[in-house]
DNA sequence: TGCCAGGCCCTCTTTAGGGCCTT
């Protein structure tokens, strides 16, 4: 058992949406989080070995300049490999991200025993009420703290620890009988559950 | 040439369709 507070937050910014049709990382940002505070940061752009189009280039504001002096995929995922270790992972929409950290870690043959969860599948289930789950929305809408920078990694990273600090803080509060920090496989139980199922799930969790 | 992401989740569902999210 691992505590839900003992994790690596990390988001990508890539070419387009699917390695599968070849799209590559030209960015990653992280943060650990140990006992709840941002104990270390991670981020790095790097060269996926072809230009990006411009739509990525408006969305994230990362140019064809900026990515032409980065080191490649292969040296910053090897890299971010250390940094990470057997930590627990959470990204918001996880499974876009976890698609592309599996695909550039298959690159450099790494492999990793953490688990993943994901902030937007727990955003649906604990918190009905937003008015959409994107992570811009969801930050507004709990009052977390921002610099104003968006779809950059190591911004939205940052963003999502965030969220997933008052996620859990949320849990915490609903359950008063919650004595100690939740631990990863919980949460990760709430994520897999659906959600009319959730109620009566966390009230089986914590009596 | 023509294709162009995919998993989650809801519903007017399950022999399906479409919106939400991520870049």
């Amino acid at each position: 058992m691992t505590a839900a507070n003992n994790v690596v937050v990390l988001d990508f910014e890539t070419t387009g949406l699917s390695p599968d049709k070849g799209d590559r990382a030209i960015e990653i940002g992280a943060v650990k989080l140990i006992n709840g505070e941002i104990a270390d940061s991670f981020q790095a752009l790097m060269n996926p070995g072809r230009r990006i189009n411009s739509f990525i280039e408006n969305y994230t504001g990362i140019s064809n300049q900026m990515l032409s002096t980065a080191p490649s995929c292969e040296t910053v995922m090897s890299e971010f490999a250390e940094f990470m270790g057997d930590f627990n992972l959470v990204a918001h929409n996880a499974s876009f991200d976890i698609k592309f950290l599996d695909a550039e870690f298959a690159r450099i043959g790494h492999s990793y025993s953490g688990q993943c969860a994901c902030s937007l599948l727990l955003s649906r289930r604990i918190h009905q009420d937003a008015p959409n789950h994107k992570l811009g929305t969801l930050v507004d809408y709990h009052q977390l703290p921002t610099d104003g920078v968006y779809h950059r990694a190591l911004a939205d990273a940052t963003m999502t620890a965030h969220l997933w600090q008052h996620q859990l803080a949320s849990i915490a509060k609903q359950q008063s009988s919650v004595t100690k920090p939740l631990n990863f496989e919980q949460v990760i139980k709430i994520t897999q559950t659906p959600k009319a199922q959730v109620p009566r799930l966390l009230s089986k969790m914590f009596t």
